[in-house]
DNA sequence: CATTATGTTCACCAATATTGTGAACATTCA
DNA sequence: TGAATGTTCACAATATTGGTGAACATAATG
């Protein structure tokens, strides 16, 4: 199950896509529409700052805009920042990947063929989705 | 990523699948190959006892076998037992729906959509993997 | 320059889930 | 009867999740 961090992240950045103008955005705003918990809102959205995905305007009339296209901004990269892997087991993640504590040879394992496929097929999934197709 | 619970349970299904007759196995001897914390490790064989799954003989020379054949037992319900859902969000979840929290009209939500292709996806290699196809 | 509205930083906290452990007890077999 | 096993239920340590608080920096406006 994707924890509320990954929904909230997002939700948020459905809504700045939606946004047709390159105007900046309150995190109230969003976290007003969206009923998203203020404080909480703003730690995500600090951190999709520093993923490079947005990028915010001080003071007065400031707030978040998106620095990329939003067919540039692929769900699978939003995902693993926030859950940290896209598989399920790391013996078949390919960017968090660790040996099996289990099995003797992870190329014959059926477990791990199982879950290889599993990864695979939701990584395609994730990788071909970019925020223009939510909107 | 799955919990080290459901990686026990299903690294001790294999186990006692790989064992042909049906000889009851001690926990302790599934604890020991496969380098399961032995008091963490009956919890899970007893839950999956309750399940239907196990069968298990108290006293002198007891243990648990399976009770089912191996090819009845699919991944897909280990999963669900001990993850709760194989949906990543709850608004798409087949046994454990509940109405998403965000958006106004599910059947439209482009979220919604892309991560039903998932679980749908998912289930569909869990559901054909049964216990057989993993020995 | 003062005011006000915003983002920034960093520490902290509460609730919950995960990953176990302890101890007393019941059953079976020799 | 005694040893070996499973059963039950409570408990505990640790990690993760889901936040909050407070002080501060920056920018626009008058």
């Amino acid at each position: 199950m994707l924890s509320k961090k990954t929904r909230y992240a997002m939700v948020a950045l459905v809504y700045l896509a939606k946004e047709e103008s390159q105007r900046a955005v309150m995190s109230t705003e969003i976290a007003k529409s969206e009923k998203i918990p203020q404080r909480f809102l703003e730690n995500i959205l600090l951190e999709l700052k520093k993923m490079g995905v947005l990028g915010s305007k001080l003071g007065k009339a400031g707030g978040y805009h998106l620095i990329k296209k939003p067919e540039e901004i692929r769900l699978s990269d939003i995902i693993r920042h926030f859950e940290g892997a896209i598989a399920m087991l790391y013996c078949v993640s390919e960017k968090q990947y660790q040996p099996c504590e289990f099995c003797k040879d992870e190329s014959t394992c059926k477990i791990r063929g199982v879950f290889k496929e599993i990864r695979d097929t939701t990584y395609g999934i994730l990788e071909k989705t970019s925020l223009q197709d939510l909107i």
